[in-house]
DNA sequence: GCATGTGAACACATTCACAGCA
DNA sequence: TGCTGTGAATGTGTTCACATGC
């Protein structure tokens, strides 16, 4: 059994936690089987692309069958390490963060807050959702001492790009950035950026396109998952 | 002056927010001329991407020297339609629709929470940042009174599907939804997903990649906007 | 017969490279 | 000379359509 060498696009690999969702929600639902067309039309996306999604993860479907749903959720469970324990550390302990730390986003896969950050004195050393806020300074030694890899942050956008530099030093590899600020990451550091004011203006956008053009034109999916009817 | 016909592409709409926040940061450091090059290099994408997204605005370069700051930051400002007043309702007063409601991301452009309803008899009556919560089935008279055409959904996973078809019937066109549900937009409503699980079960990929996988094939870009170094 | 997995065609977005203009 | 705007080339993801296998 050799390691899968072939990287999985991005696009697909966007696409996989949408799949897993699916699938749990016909395992829950105690569905055995389902065709690519059905799961496709579910995740709303087309069927073709689908089978080239899955066929990335390897050989799971039965032809003139389909796949078997338990089967398969297993394979994308596995494509996307949710199986194991995912500690993540939030920088910034403002609304934002102790919103997300609330959040329940977590509970699927194997993740959990294992840390909460933040500089202004007021924070620290309150208690979140059961997680004690520390120092920024004290990054380093929770995120060696939890083996943290997963970052979130919540910072006012001027301290992004410095948050994003401490996280990386400290050794995280992945970050998932919801500060207003373009950030530009360290080498093989990986940033996804949730930006509130950019989605909102793209959505004002395509708003005021909807009001005075009543033509069609509303693209059928965007980068990052807008959603509209084809 | 006729109306610009040629639609802009999805992605280049992403990215003019960037460009719009970049030219910002730039026209109150007091910047008046820039190149395609030096805003490319700020907003983090190649130079040539810029001028192609820049084109689809008009011209609004100068041959030999460049951007005129003030003049493009219009340009961009009018294309993504912010000069205008944007009030948005805010569906769900949890945790995190009460931190959306405070966030900072509103302040650029013209965007105002000018609603937030829930069901929740607990939250309905409350006050958050200013705005009476009111009851969801009020909905369609505060939408039409405000003249909303934006919303936020920030309901539990169960709810979100219910809630984009009653904002999509009081007259929302554009959807920012942050519940974790696979939502499936009436005709010419454009939704976009915010979904923490699926962000995170990426990153979960990309850091799982990075550990056991020393070798690079980090993507440079994702859709939606990752970002890793070239 | 029926649905998968995939070669091949297609559709785009990105990037190069340069003509044309300040 | 320097930089824009854009044809053309490239690269990549999506979709079609069907050979293959259950």
């Amino acid at each position: 059994m050799s390691r899968r060498r072939a990287s999985i696009p991005a696009p697909s690999v966007t696409r996989l936690p949408i799949y897993h969702r699916v699938l749990r929600q016909m395992a829950s639902r105690r569905v055995t089987t389902v065709s690519s067309l059905e799961l496709a039309e579910e995740a709303g996306v087309n069927a073709a692309t689908l089978r080239r999604d899955l066929s990335h993860l390897g050989t799971y479907g039965t032809p003139g069958t389909g796949y078997e749903v338990e089967h398969l959720l297993d394979a994308v469970d596995r494509a996307l390490t949710l199986s194991r324990e995912w500690p993540i550390v939030i920088a910034g302990a403002g609304d934002l963060g102790r919103a997300l730390s609330r959040s329940r986003g977590f509970t699927t896969g194997g993740f959990r807050v294992a840390a909460l950050v933040d500089v202004d004195p007021a924070r620290v050393g309150t208690v979140v959702n059961g997680v004690l806020v520390r120092h920024l300074d004290e990054l380093d030694e929770v995120v060696r001492l939890e083996a943290i890899r997963l970052g979130i942050v919540a910072t006012p956008a001027a301290s992004a790009a410095d948050t994003v530099t401490r996280l990386a030093r400290a050794g995280v590899r992945s970050i998932l950035n919801f500060a207003p600020a373009i950030v530009t990451p360290p080498e093989r550091i990986v940033v996804r950026n949730v930006d509130l004011a950019a989605e909102l203006q793209m959505l004002a956008f395509y708003a005021a396109r909807a009001e005075l053009d009543e033509s069609p034109a509303a693209p059928t999916s965007l980068p990052g998952r807008l959603r509209s009817p084809g």
